[in-house]
DNA sequence: GTCTATATCGAGATAGAC
DNA sequence: GTCTATCTCGATATAGAC
């Protein structure tokens, strides 16, 4: 009797610890990468020990996916939530701002931008490559959508809107106007909008720029 | 006689090595990163054995440093090889396509985007401080005087646009577009400069975004 | 399931011969 | 100055006691 009340109790704890690591993680993770981070300072963020923490993932790799998941997880629920009367324009902008206002707080960039390693890790990771696809694919409709409703760029190719449009959620800029300028989240986050969607040229200027450079 | 002439022709040897030393380096950094790259990596590539390594460079910190020198001393001197004839806004784009150009060619972006790691061991780099601050200095006054001119957003601090032109140097969507698109380098290139100056949205639609999202 | 203590291995850096 | 062989240390992962 008591004992299976005990035991119930202890899988809800063991649940809730779940979440307390990949907590840890996530924060660490944002801080200092993936290669920087030990299993050492998950342990000791959340408070047990190294074994423990073996008992919960099985991995550095599989913990490091399970974190990348939950985000992914995240932006599709957020994604899914959007009204059904905004457009595709406002619906990028919506969920571009959720991952900058993620970042702000301590949280993950979407992509793990540069290291190759890390890319290779995940693309291992099944579970996570299929939610990947998954919002790709919700991502390419809406970027599709926005051009043909005249409120994107139809003279860029999708793939490259698209791919722009990732490099903002993880854009190291944030950081950097984070630590170096006087601005609040709120301003930041405003700031990031207007350069993902309008850059940073004067709207009156036309861009007759050609590529003929010092290659 | 014979002796000096072979002392002579070992300097020079010693200093195309040293080059060669940081071609290797520039190229492994470009495809794995800081923290992935051992020494061991360099000396194979190079061809010559680890302590031999160690005889041109002391540490691997001097090694990355020296090879981030040499990136940065490129920029500077492309920069300064700049028409005076040319606008703020035109010199801005010809670096950004340089830079570019050098990532697509297998070199090394401007910043280390994400790792805290490498940002603080090339702050305690005092060469390279020195010649990062020279240049950021420069393209702080192309922004201000881009700005004045009508070719730049003033409505945008001038931290917002000099931050967002250097995420463009080392913006991930390169490394995707080369893999996964169909485009060339001219291509690539061409599509970067445009997301980078006008944003990926279409001109007619007027900013009137505000920060109101799901914190 | 949780801990202390340890195996193992990769990588930065060096000793010492030539 | 170049090499082979080695030191050292830190991090992933696990053995074994309780």
């Amino acid at each position: 009797m008591s004992i299976l009340g005990k035991l119930s109790f202890k899988d809800q704890a063991f649940k809730l610890r779940e979440d307390a690591i990949l907590d840890a993680t996530t924060r660490i993770l944002a801080g200092k990468g993936f290669d920087l981070m030990t299993m050492d300072d998950v342990a000791l963020e959340v408070g047990i020990s190294k074994p423990s923490l073996y008992k919960h993932f099985k991995s550095k790799e599989d913990l490091v996916g399970e974190a990348m998941i939950r985000l992914i997880d995240g932006a599709q629920a957020f994604i899914d939530a959007l009204s059904a009367e905004q457009g595709p324009r406002d619906k990028l902008s919506a969920l571009l701002e959720w991952a900058l206002r993620v970042r702000l707080a301590g949280g993950l960039p979407f992509l793990p931008s540069t290291s190759s390693h890390v890319r290779e890790m995940l693309t291992r990771n099944l579970r996570y490559v299929t939610r990947v696809l998954k919002l790709n694919s919700a991502l390419e409709k809406l970027v599709e959508r926005g051009k043909k409703a005249g409120e994107l760029r139809a003279d860029l190719p999708t793939d490259v809107i698209l791919y722009s449009y990732y490099a903002r959620t993880c854009d190291p800029s944030v950081e950097y106007l984070k630590l170096y300028s006087k601005m609040n989240d709120d301003e930041i986050v405003a700031a990031m909008l207007a350069v993902a969607f309008s850059g940073i040229a004067a709207r009156q200027a036309d861009v007759r720029r050609q590529a003929d450079g010092a290659g």
